[in-house]
DNA sequence: GGCGTCGGTTCGAAGTCCAAACCGAGGGAG
DNA sequence: CTCCCTCGGTTTGGACTTCGAACCGACGCC
């Protein structure tokens, strides 16, 4: 992904939201970072569709944020693991965490938490 | 947005993705951080459809993110500044070009910068 | 043999995204 | 007055994604 070749700004944000910035992403970081390792975890979770956490993952692999891992020979199974690229991710989710508990969580829309009540 | 309504495990940060967890949110609130506060300004600066912009405005300022405000009378002129919450949106992005910086902005993927390379 | 788990893949339907065309209100040039 | 431009959108038609649900193969348990 060459910032230059994003259509608007260049800037590293852009290139970031290019990788991890759609609906599930960061969802299956936070996952993995609180230690669900495998498929079926990570799809709890975070709610994702069975395919589309297939795709995700296999995109987040190639983006080098997991790593994936053989945890059984006889039937085939992995388990994914945050890289260091990864690892860096969990401030951005802590950020939107944070974000999340002061404007998302109330009823409503993100309005200020007490703008004329108690 | 019920935090209990989402299909995953409960989260503010889950709260945060609905809100601002698509492709051009986050980029929006960063323009309108950087002083772009009209229509066409924002829409160069992101690189965003037009009707994909209109929307996506639309539904900030329902959030609660963005306030719009006509700036001028005779042709319904408006533009579009942040809320309180909008601002405190500003640290998820400087997080995520923190990110973008050291892992996305390497030609080729998010690879930690000299695995065994020169 | 029959059923369950695990990690996926495949399917058709539904929704979303896009670029480009269109629009209306106004401004300015000729 | 007429023509064309800007601004802030909306509409349109088609491509692309996403979805839930069904299916699959390899294995384990009973």
């Amino acid at each position: 992904m060459d910032l230059a070749d994003l259509p608007g700004r260049p800037c590293p944000a852009a290139a970031a939201l290019e990788l991890v910035g759609d609906r599930w992403s960061l969802l299956v970081i936070r996952e993995v970072s609180f230690g669900a390792h495998r498929f079926t975890r990570i799809q709890e979770g975070t709610g994702a569709p069975r395919d589309r956490l297939a795709a995700r993952l296999k995109t987040l692999v190639d983006a080098g944020v997991l790593r994936r891992e053989r945890y059984c020979e006889a039937p085939e199974r992995y388990e994914y693991h945050l890289t260091d690229a990864g690892q860096e991710l969990v401030p951005v989710i802590r950020a939107l965490r944070a974000w999340g508990e002061r404007w998302a969580c109330t009823p409503g829309q993100a309005v200020t938490p007490a703008p004329g009540a108690p």
